[in-house]
DNA sequence: AAGGAGGGTTTTTTT
DNA sequence: AACCCTCCTT
């Protein structure tokens, strides 16, 4: 009856602490999860009405669940229910409300990583840099630094702290037109303009002041200066905030997050109670005092010893391959093995890694084995090269002067409509401060193009204007229209074009099938669906998981994901692989400043504290990269975590190889 | 305009 | 090895 029984002194008095600043340091493995969930219903049951209540979440997939975890708690009844979500969800609700203030149309479009690529491409060729010069990757991260400090366009040349720096500040003025001109933003853009908004118009900043009564924030390490702006604003008037997290698993230090943020809070909020959770249910003792032994290495930091609740013998092992195909083949066999004879389902393993390549191997061995596996988080189903095909044409049924979505598809599949027609129609429209959409009917009008060329604009230009009508006026048969685009340009021929293989082809026309469910699924789920609804759900759900026969296959396959998509997680059994110097701590920040290698210490924390009961780490003697076969030494962090001194010169650091098999 | 060959570049992590 | 861009041929 009494949920509360359940938890522990310190939890308990968190899910009680109802009003004011309150900072809850929660270790890995301390129930965090579990409390800012009962303190949202502990919040409802003393009469909080819980659509007053916000909880920020870091990932959409932590939002739903948290949501029906509450559900579950509270009873299905509810007749209102408490604001889930992440921050850029919750910037997109507000600025589709207020947007209009700071000019721009409220059904603005969101632009994913792609699209912003190729506007920086744009950006740099308006002001004639080549890409060797200033790589457009680059551009973009240093646009996100000045936007995620406030900074406009127009101020980044007095931010300027090198060559680079200046001319990243002539691309951004142009990225930026480009990307008003078409009526987009990007995920920057959610949160730096809901601050210009906050900033610049008082009245819109109270009106959701006083839509919030109490405030939540979970993985607060986490938080960028500009999320920090922002949510203080939201809570000025009442300062019942509740933030949580650990300094020892920030990780995106790379995205603007700062651990000062969570180490300063009681300074930004006089009164804070602060909280300490560090009974952690989660990890073996021996898990744990991996884990504790290995982040002790950082300086900066709370220091604090979570304390095990659980015992074990050999939950550890430590092993080595010749190389990373040898790695996969070990790791892989021994799994099946212990499918088969431990009685261990295939969804209490993961395999947790750094970079987004070294799943590859272990996805083949693991379908050679017949062992249903997921890989999370890694190039999402929305960045699909097909699939971000379609969603262009469905943006472009929305708006056909969504340039950016336009010049994707207006020749794809080919159509006759080649680069030299593209480029007269785009010089005609900057010329007239007009939009290729716009320009196309002038131009067969004005009988400039060759009979084919116009041909073939109009045909195209029907083919747009047909689906906008059908899509308008049928917005429940989405799904239907879809599958009738993809045959009527006949994307499947497009694909066996691009592809030889006939596996590739397959996987590929699979996903036009994925995509259509995943259209039948909004629809479903939607009781207005409408095109632009799909379309904002698919930009802000990015590399989230999608869809329920994938949650399925997520609750039952191997789970193979990258150290920062497994923040928040925890499995019964952990295999961290690719421990080497290099790739953990990864080379780019190793020659950076020591707080690069206390963030990738703190990526390896994280690793290991996701396991349960059985932790596994392994490292290749070599590996192949860029298809050039490399020697590698072990990790630092293999030493550190067993108490040693960590010896840089030697491979053979690692002695604690035994060969216990375990299990 | 389309498609293929050849050459150069690339991999950190993601809302 | 995989991808993208450029150049060349048709």
């Amino acid at each position: 009856m009494d949920r509360l029984a359940e938890l522990n002194p310190a939890q308990r008095e968190a899910v009680r602490t109802l009003s004011g600043p309150l900072l809850i340091l929660a270790g890995a493995g301390s129930g965090k999860t579990r409390v800012i969930t009962y303190r949202m219903a502990e919040l409802i049951r003393h009469r909080t009405p819980a659509d007053r209540i916000l909880s920020v979440t870091f990932t959409n997939k932590a939002a739903r669940e948290m949501q029906e975890r509450a559900r579950l708690l509270l009873g299905k009844s509810l007749p209102k229910r408490p604001l889930v979500c992440t921050f850029h969800a919750l910037c997109v609700r507000i600025l589709r409300q207020e947007i209009t203030a700071l000019g721009y149309p409220a059904d603005f479009a969101i632009c994913d990583r792609g699209d912003q690529e190729s506007l920086a491409r744009t950006a740099l060729r308006d002001i004639r840099v080549s890409e060797k010069n200033l790589r457009p990757g680059d551009l973009l991260s240093r646009i996100s630094r000045w936007k995620m400090g406030g900074i406009h366009p127009e101020d980044a040349r007095d931010h300027v702290e090198n060559d680079f720096d200046f001319l990243a500040a002539a691309a951004y003025r142009k990225y930026q037109t480009h990307l008003r001109a078409s009526a987009s933003v990007d995920f920057d853009d959610l949160l730096f303009l809901t601050q210009q908004l906050f900033e610049g118009h008082p009245a819109a900043l109270a009106r959701h002041q006083s839509r919030f009564e109490q405030v939540q924030i979970d993985e607060y390490q986490d938080t960028n200066a500009m999320q920090f702006t922002l949510i203080e604003a939201l809570v000025r008037p009442h300062k019942n905030l509740c933030v949580v997290g650990d300094d020892d698993q920030s990780i995106y230090g790379w995205r603007g997050a700062e651990v000062k943020h969570i180490l300063a809070f009681p300074q930004m909020f006089p009164g804070t109670k602060i909280i300490r959770l560090v009974d952690n249910y989660r990890c073996t003792d021996q898990i744990l005092e991996l884990a504790n032994t290995l982040v002790r290495h950082n300086r900066d930091r709370h220091d604090k010893r979570l304390v095990a609740h659980k015992t074990s013998t050999n939950s550890v092992r430590f092993q080595e391959h010749a190389d990373e195909q040898i790695e996969a083949e070990q790791v892989v066999r021994e799994i099946a093995w212990i499918i088969k004879t431990k009685n261990v389902e295939p969804g209490d393993v993961a395999i947790l890694f750094r970079t987004n390549e070294q799943p590859r191997v272990f996805e083949t061995e693991l379908r050679r084995n017949k062992i249903p596996y997921v890989i999370l988080g890694s190039m999402s189903f929305f960045d699909r090269k097909e699939i971000k095909d379609l969603l262009s044409y469905l943006r472009v049924f929305v708006r056909p002067e969504d340039e950016i979505s336009l010049l994707r598809i207006i020749n794809v599949p080919a159509r006759g409509i080649g680069a030299g027609t593209v480029e007269k129609l785009v010089a005609r429209a900057v010329q007239q401060g007009s939009r290729v959409w716009r320009v196309i009917p002038e131009m067969i009008a004005a009988g400039e193009l060759s009979p084919n060329t116009s041909q073939a604009l109009s045909a195209f230009r029907d083919l747009v204007e047909r689906y906008q009508a059908k899509c308008a006026a049928n917005p429940r048969r989405l799904a239907t229209i879809v599958e009738e685009l993809i045959a009527e340009i006949d994307y499947e021929a497009e694909i066996d074009r691009q592809y030889k293989e006939p596996a590739q082809q397959e996987m590929r026309a699979a996903m036009l099938g994925e995509l259509v469910q995943a259209v039948t699924q909004y629809a479903e789920r939607n009781g207005d669906p409408s095109l632009v609804g799909f379309l904002e759900e698919s930009a802000l759900t990015g590399r989230d998981e999608e869809g329920d026969k994938d949650d399925q296959l997520t609750e039952r396959g191997v789970k193979l994901m990258t150290l920062h998509s497994a923040k928040g997680l925890e499995f019964n059994r952990v295999y961290l692989v690719g421990m080497e110097e290099g790739l953990l701590p990864h080379k780019r920040s190793i020659g950076d400043t020591e707080s690069a290698v206390e963030e990738e210490r703190r990526l390896c924390y994280v690793g290991i504290t996701r396991a349960r009961d059985f932790l596994t780490l392994t490292r290749a003697e070599c590996r192949v990269k860029w298809g050039k076969r490399r020697m590698s030494i072990p990790s630092r962090f293999l030493a550190e975590m067993q108490g040693q001194q960590p010896t840089l010169t030697g491979i053979e650091a690692e002695s604690e190889t035994d060969g216990d098999d375990g299990e």
